[in-house]
DNA sequence: TGCCGAAATGATTGCGCTAACATTTGGGTG
DNA sequence: CACCCAAATGTTAGCGCAATCATTTCGGCA
């Protein structure tokens, strides 16, 4: 005779009725709130005991408000940042005691991501992350118009919404800095497609790292961040003599690009160079090791996080419009001076 | 003047008033359920567009018990598979009409995912999917004796919960045999984790494929399915002339073995061959591209969540021990005849 | 024209919880 | 020992929605 009503799970009245205390006693201990005198606070807890009790997240979001829940809206990918990107948000979520509600949007469009935030609205979220690769999504962002706090992450700029990132322009720069300083002439660029931010970052930081070295650089090859593209590409770079280096914009197209060059017997480092981007882990095996830029995607989704956390406690907090996390160039054995 | 209460968004009460009829009505035309007349249908529909009217997901569960949101456990890992399935189970859900709430758990032990598992259900939800690859969750999945239906994927045989998986086994009989047909006299293994259940019937497929040929499995080298440990395995094999042939668990061991093998200056597959399990999207531009088996994570996530639904849905219907989806062998160019 | 039954609509109540306010209890103080 | 204040506890109401049952409306038929 544990549980009053059988079968279903025992509520807070329950226990209250077997403590013999009103409800909103058994409400205080539940939360933690003071004025309830030690006896009563044990007496509460054994009944919570023996019956079990869970407390019921959805009767309390209502009554509250609130729902102790954080939405991430994400893509239909598999790739490696955005993949990442969620663990990281769900950890630092969980460590800040919020539940997580995914929605995964087909295409990055204005529509597709409305109706995704609205989805979680209804849901009552108390926050969002919106991993927003996508430059389509920029605008869709900026329409949102909207009250509970949403944070961007992977996104470019787009005013309105804040954005967490890892600098794109940065990485890029390192890795085309590292290329540059074993004595490359020019480096050559195999971007990503062009309709994801980061892929325009990591281009325009390439163009622009050579500064005033005065090397020009020549036109990019366009990617689509598979290993297939990266392979056909490689297939053209290795019939131009004067290629000595190339920038690869992620890790996946690198290892076609290194494909490419072993089928036309282009030694990598000796006859072309190579530097990657994100650092997958497979990529300190590929023949051979991949030089490449490292992104701490568990840093950025606790960054995301802490910001939304702040945006939902505190009212006044008026968010930062962009934060940036540093990558890392990671030096491996793809990458070497030009031979002579 | 479209809203009531400004601030906050229009309730069901909002629109009921607006549109001069009671809540219930609301309600029913909400729902779609009959008897509304056509006029009453479309004044309510108009006052619901004019105010924006946006159903509480929250109200509603409390008030019919069901949220119409699966839960998913998982842990905290960046595996392709677990990855891969968690992407499929969204997707599935949600063409279902589900919302999908994620929970990670640190560790695979039993109180951990006993913890995530009544986190969900204090959420409400309707089912969960709980991704177990660890010998160590069969035993918990076992003591949760619960109310809402449960369905793990990705699991080995613990009874009680039914089962939606990958053929494992299969997988590597498919990979062990399509060596042997090469006319390998015996077909080596990298092995994964121990206390992965998918690591254990991979290996054991391994070890009897070869059947009746009477060919005796040489003992396994442990990997623990990073590429460092497959790399690892790899310096061993190299140096061991009698192995012309290895089955390794997942890609990502395989490719540390490629790289090992080509610092050794063996070939592949002339002096060695390699068959490799998961088929992640690289594997294709190894050098040598590699053969694999390829798991159809879309079709376990979309398996797991019909099996869920019917489970959800019908109170009767009662459900296989375990759903087993066959994987292909993926031939490429790492596996080839011995030299003579 | 009056009556009947089905269709349309409404009133009440409860899902499980908490905020806000009301009430009681228990010392310490003069 | 009466009094007062603070601590402890209880009461009421409501979060937004839907099930249940009650009531109204209306067309068809004798």
């Amino acid at each position: 005779m544990a549980e009053a009503r059988s079968g279903r799970s025992a509520t807070l009245a329950d226990v209250a009725r077997l403590a013999g205390v009103s409800a909103m006693t058994v409400s205080r201990v539940l939360n933690d709130r003071g004025n309830v005198s030690a006896s009563t606070r044990i007496r509460v807890q054994r009944a919570m005991d023996q019956v079990r009790y869970r407390p019921n997240a959805m009767a309390r979001s209502l009554a509250l408000g609130r729902s102790q829940t954080l939405g991430v809206v994400t893509f239909d990918t598999a790739q490696y940042g955005p993949g990442s990107a969620v663990l990281g948000i769900e950890r630092a979520a969980r460590e800040r005691g919020y539940g997580v509600t995914i929605t995964v949007i087909e295409r990055p469009d204005h529509d597709a991501l409305r109706s995704a935030v609205l989805s979680l609205d209804d849901r009552m979220v108390d926050g969002m992350v919106v991993i927003a690769p996508f430059a389509a999504m920029a605008g869709a962002l900026r329409d949102l118009g909207r009250g509970t706090p949403i944070v961007a992450a992977e996104a470019g700029h787009q005013g309105e919404v804040p954005i967490v990132g890892i600098d794109q322009g940065l990485g890029a720069r390192l890795a085309t800095r590292h290329l540059l300083e074993f004595g490359h002439r020019t480096v050559h660029h195999i971007s990503g497609p062009a309709d994801w931010i980061e892929s325009r970052l990591r281009s325009d930081g390439w163009r622009a790292e050579p500064g005033d070295r005065g090397v020009t650089a020549p036109p990019a090859l366009d990617g689509d961040w598979t290993a297939q593209s990266g392979y056909e590409a490689g297939m053209r770079l290795a019939d131009d003599g004067s290629v000595t280096a190339v920038f690869v914009a992620n890790d996946q197209m690198a290892l076609g690009l290194l494909h490419a060059l072993h089928e036309r017997g282009v030694r990598v480092p000796q006859d072309m160079s190579v530097v990657g981007f994100d650092d997958i882990p497979e990529s300190a095996y590929f023949l051979p090791s991949l030089s490449t830029v490292r992104q701490d995607f568990a840093r950025l989704g606790a960054v995301a996080v802490e910001l939304l956390d702040r945006l939902v406690t505190d009212d006044d907090f008026v968010a930062d419009d962009r934060l940036l996390i540093e990558p890392s160039l990671v030096v491996r054995e793809s990458a070497g001076p030009p031979s002579p």
